[in-house]
DNA sequence: TATAATCTTAACGAATGCTTAACGCTTATG
DNA sequence: CATAAGCGTTAAGCATTCGTTAAGATTATA
């Protein structure tokens, strides 16, 4: 960082694309970067550090993939994947390998800054409010969960949530704002070796919902992110 | 202590990561002792009396598993673990050997003095809770705990509680609002080498909720979390 | 030692939670 | 606009866990 600003890489082989985005960046104080293929990426990540990564994920020298896996083995830098409307499969795997949020094509300025707003709180998340989080509470408006004493309330009231249902609970607010893909969240509670459909997550998350949303069809603290997973509100 | 600050043990057997956590320790006026294999941890933990360790789990002597259930046998010193491993399965062996925290390599300078922040933290409320046991009352509604008299009374009328009877509602109490695991409440009756399961803690509670609560069947004082084990109501 | 109190173990019914399957609704996609 | 896929919801069967009782084992006490 040359001076208070975020500092951002861009990995975009589209030059249209990529001038969309790092115009957009640019208007807004971060300091861009730019890679155009995969090596290129990962050479600069290593030798610029930037604050946070947007990332295509259909490169021409290199799998996305790919990046995010040799990228993680060394750094923790947040990684938004930019992906075409026609590979969903895609992005749910770039989130497992660990990405930490996604954008699809076309999106527009404000879908942009928000993401990547996002994942520099994430890190800030990390950083400074780990002794918070471990020993504390998360707090989303009406709701609140203290992993100390295993609790949720809303509205002051104590909700009785049984082993599962807080299990998923404490997961997705121990990681809000940021999108848990359905098989994540599935092996986080049943084990890594468990198979099976999310069918069994859905039910959970009904009856979750029925617990802690006022409106299970307008819901305010967990969201369904189609053909991902589920997102928890960021805590205030 | 030679002055005024923290000591810290670090048992660490790679240089890198001893000296990058030493580093980070020093500069933030920690008193940094250093351990390299688990027998000179052993002995300095009982010569020196660090205020908090922080302990590699894969060290070349010993299994840092048995170095946790050693210093256990002895001292409460808080023991923060360092673990390449990402598996859940060690995490939590050591944190129910006794350890009091864990942290994942790789981690940041943050993350570290967080986690350590928290350990010494642990170690002040277990001096604080004691000095309010040994003096104090537990109260909720028409329930009654003099930890000084050891006498349990409902509606002011004497209970009478045998001797395990009476560990597990004060251990409880003075966890009020917190969920205790039955793991955790029957190590800590009837000592961390025990085993069985929580049969005895369910007839145990039987036995309690017949002499304390009006209807055991709708309990005002004692809650069973199914699964996890029993909360006690919050104080008034 | 005798007696009472307490602890432990085992068995079983009851309550709770988990999972599966079916179905309707919403959302993507051509 | 029609079709298909994904998600939410409900209810029923199944598995697990808990509470309770009673009998035997152990410990305390006179």
């Amino acid at each position: 960082m040359s001076n208070n600003h975020f500092s951002a890489l861009v990995v975009e082989d589209e030059t249209n694309i990529a001038n969309y985005i790092v115009a957009i960046l640019t208007a807004n104080k971060y300091d861009v970067l730019q890679a155009h293929d995969g090596s290129q990426a990962l050479m600069m990540i290593s030798s610029h550090c930037p604050d946070v990564v947007i990332l295509d994920l259909g490169l021409p020298d290199m799998d996305g993939q790919n990046i995010i896996k040799l990228v993680r083995t060394w750094t923790q830098v947040p990684i938004v994947v930019v992906s075409a409307r026609t590979h969903e499969r895609d992005k749910v795997m770039a989130l497992d390998l660990g990405a930490d949020d996604y954008i699809t094509k076309p999106f527009g300025t404000s879908e942009l800054l928000a993401r990547v707003r996002t994942a520099l709180r994430h890190v800030n998340m990390r950083d400074v409010n780990t002794d918070i989080r471990q020993a504390g509470m998360f707090t989303c408006g009406d709701l609140t969960i203290d992993y100390d004493k295993r609790q949720v309330c809303v509205c002051g009231a104590d909700v009785h949530l049984t082993q599962n249902e807080y299990k998923i609970i404490a997961l997705l607010s121990q990681n809000a704002g940021r999108v848990l893909t359905y098989d994540y969240i599935f092996k986080s509670i049943w084990g890594p070796s468990a198979n099976g459909d999310n069918q069994v997550l859905r039910v959970h998350m009904a009856n979750i919902r029925r617990k802690i949303e006022q409106n299970a069809a307008a819901p305010r603290y967990v969201f369904t992110e189609m053909g991902v997973g589920y997102r928890m509100a960021q805590s205030d």
